[in-house]
DNA sequence: CACATTATTGCGTGACACGCAAATATGTAT
DNA sequence: ATACATATTTGCGTGTCACGCAATAATGTG
């Protein structure tokens, strides 16, 4: 029952190759056009076994976006402990975020679709919660009363979502990191 | 082709109707007890005609609470004009809120069940928009171009769902408006 | 090597979303 | 009021899907 088992590694290396897959398909084909065999098919496995792992075609589309918290809360716990708490956690996410620039078609269908939105709207929700538990071990708060690291974490994801939004208007060229940057600055003013 | 004709409030009503009747029976019966045939026999229409209006039943439940942005704008578009901006933004959520209490069981539902969660968010997002174009007009900003309309507007709304979180903790008891101003006020400091 | 645990698979079932075309209701101009 | 145009509702058929269940295969353990 380890985590880092032969099990484990392939469960997590199936799951990948089924997201992966279906994000592929969905942006090769458009996504009506994506049967959940395929995307079976393009992964190795059964139909049924997608469906072990996957609800849905959304789900599983945009299963691998939901899995960066934990490093942006590990870039936070990395701050040095006399920075002002905005700050570090501003840097925090601009140092996460580096100067990669994500696939801007895969987001572009993901905000696109109704039926994806809701579903990358979890992702990017699901970025708060360990988000906000570095801040609060940082503040020394409890995190189960004090809403100050809640409430920073959810603007900062929020900034997030405003920086991916202007990052996709059609025509503009400034690399993600530069509209997150000046999105995370407006949380400071 | 009017607003205000007879056609299109009788559309409005059947929406209403049918999004109503999802939800109730939603919470009277669980989530999965629910079928798209009684959904439509409670709003009196066929279930063909369900599928008109919503392409799923998610949809269909989480549709009434995604309608509330434009009288938020509203609100901050009537406060004075000499009032600093975000005391502004803050006030007119907590004059809109008030002190009425959501349904806790059907936010309690929408927030635990996975398949109603993004639908969920898709409503709190979708109040940012009205709210960032009030804020532009305050502030004569350009909100095609000027980010810090949106991202105000992308924290009002964290705080909000933050908010909702604490008051749905077991054994929380206090008003969601209290909640919802201590939220707003981490904004300020 | 034997055994327990866990993952994969096939099959069957109930449900669903939607295209299409007919029927019905509504708005409008004469 | 009547006739006509437009929008909405409805029934039916089709392809797809999610999931329970039980059998099978793969993996970890003593």
């Amino acid at each position: 029952m380890e985590d880092g088992g032969l099990r484990a590694r392939k469960k997590l290396a199936t799951r990948e190759a089924l997201s992966r897959a279906a994000l592929r398909l969905a942006l090769e084909r458009g996504l009506e056009n994506v049967r959940v065999e395929d995307i079976a098919a393009a992964a190795g496995v059964s139909p049924r076994t997608y469906n072990n792992y996957f609800s849905s075609r959304e789900e599983a589309i945009c299963a691998l976006r939901s899995e960066r918290a934990d490093r942006i809360a590990a870039a936070l716990r990395a701050r040095p402990a006399g920075e002002p708490l905005r700050d570090a956690v501003i840097t925090a996410m601009r140092e996460y975020v580096g100067d990669q620039e994500p696939d801007k078609a895969a987001i572009q269908m993901m905000l696109s679709a109704p039926s994806l939105r809701g579903e990358f709207y979890k992702g990017v929700v699901a970025l708060e919660a360990p988000l906000a538990e570095a801040i609060a071990d940082r503040i020394g708060a409890d995190p189960a009363c004090d809403l100050r690291p809640r409430v920073l974490a959810a603007a900062v994801s929020g900034a997030v979502r405003v920086a991916t939004h202007f990052w996709l208007r059609p025509g503009s060229t400034e690399p993600f990191s530069v509209l997150l940057g000046a999105a995370l600055d407006e949380l400071l003013t």
